[in-house]
DNA sequence: CGGGTAAGTCAACGCACATTGACATAAGGG
DNA sequence: CCCTTATGTCAATGTGCGTTGACTTACCCG
């Protein structure tokens, strides 16, 4: 994270001049703006401020508007370290990552807008469909390790999906004992999928 | 459905003058086109052009596109037949109904997809959220009956959202074995939500 | 049947946008 | 140190949008 803001030139002094430095700002810039405010009402003039650059530079570096997103797309899908989740606290650390998934602050809420977001385009979701299926499907399946795994997999997808779009809708944050009967209520359903042996 | 087409003044032979007629028409052609297209990529003379009117009347009668879409999304979100649902058969039903819901002519598809681009605005998804509680939610728990009756309903419009969010990313209906396997899949988890008595 | 009003049409405005090309300037090797 | 080139700046262009106001026309009541 501290990297890829460096790298973006965020936080190291600007150097002026430095075309890759810029390029990534842009990159990054999109990233978020596109995750916020979705394509259509992202402007370039938006990234660029966002940026510190100038909106020139983005079709000259990006190809356009569409080229930029699909390579905000490609960056912004990075499969998650599956390896480092514990199967017997999935459910439980998935369910409270939800909770508190109304917060644009929280990384990973601006991530699942920016999916939410290309996957209500017919041009971008094709696109989606394939980097999920690579991204995060397989990773899952593999992870579930049986032959129903593809299968519970797209369960436990779709289910991830459901609950942050209903966060999404809901907008204010989980507290107190709303969020613990959230968290139970989510645990259990998750448990019931990942839960049982495959059938 | 065909009587709303006709009240649209699509079907039935267009009366002239008939400022009621117009507007339904206006109303339908934006349901319609919202759902496809999404707020922002949908134009007032797209609107316009299906429904076989003119641009100005938009902005006269809906007090602008926000206005309109805000109807639009009143419309679209109709209460269910809840009590002509069968407890028993609930699951699978709703189950068969997500696995036919990639063909964009089912109306049932093109709902989903309005709710969808309006989820992914920010302007727009306090409104929906309201306009779920009231015609969705509340069913629901009522239908249920019970007094964690609300906490399940939501629980299940989220597995309902993240469903159909599955199947418009993958486009393609579902057939044969894999059709068979989904609704399965389906019924198990939704009987799960609903089945056992509240705790 | 005629006039008034509701309904529809049309042109134009202001605005925001993505994109382009010309211009300015910093950087660094010869 | 200067000249070339890469890099950033800026103004301008064309396009599509929502909205407005003036105009025309059909409808209907008296």
């Amino acid at each position: 994270m501290t990297e890829l803001a460096e790298a973006a030139g965020v936080l190291a002094p600007p150097r002026r001049r430095d075309a890759a430095a810029t390029r990534a700002a842009i990159l990054e810039a999109a990233k978020t703006a596109f995750a916020v405010t979705g394509y259509d009402r992202t402007s370039l003039r938006d990234i660029a401020a966002l940026a510190g650059s100038d909106v020139a530079l983005i079709p000259r570096y990006f190809g356009g508007k569409e080229g930029l997103f699909a390579e905000a797309l490609k960056a912004t899908i990075a499969p998650d370290r599956l390896r480092d989740w514990d199967r017997r606290r999935f459910a439980r650390d998935v369910a409270e990552m939800m909770a508190g998934a109304a917060d644009i602050a929280d990384p990973r809420t601006r991530t699942f807008q920016f999916l939410l977001q290309a996957a209500t385009s017919p041009t971008t979701a094709p696109l989606l469909g394939q980097a999920v299926q690579e991204r995060f499907l397989a990773p899952i399946r593999d992870w579930l390790g049986d032959e129903a795994g593809q299968e519970r997999a797209r369960v436990l997808a779709a289910i991830y999906i459901g609950f942050l779009v209903e966060r999404l809708i809901r907008g204010a944050a989980l507290e107190g004992a709303e969020r613990t009967a959230f968290i139970e209520r989510v645990s259990a359903v998750i448990d019931g999928v990942i839960g049982p042996p495959a059938s």
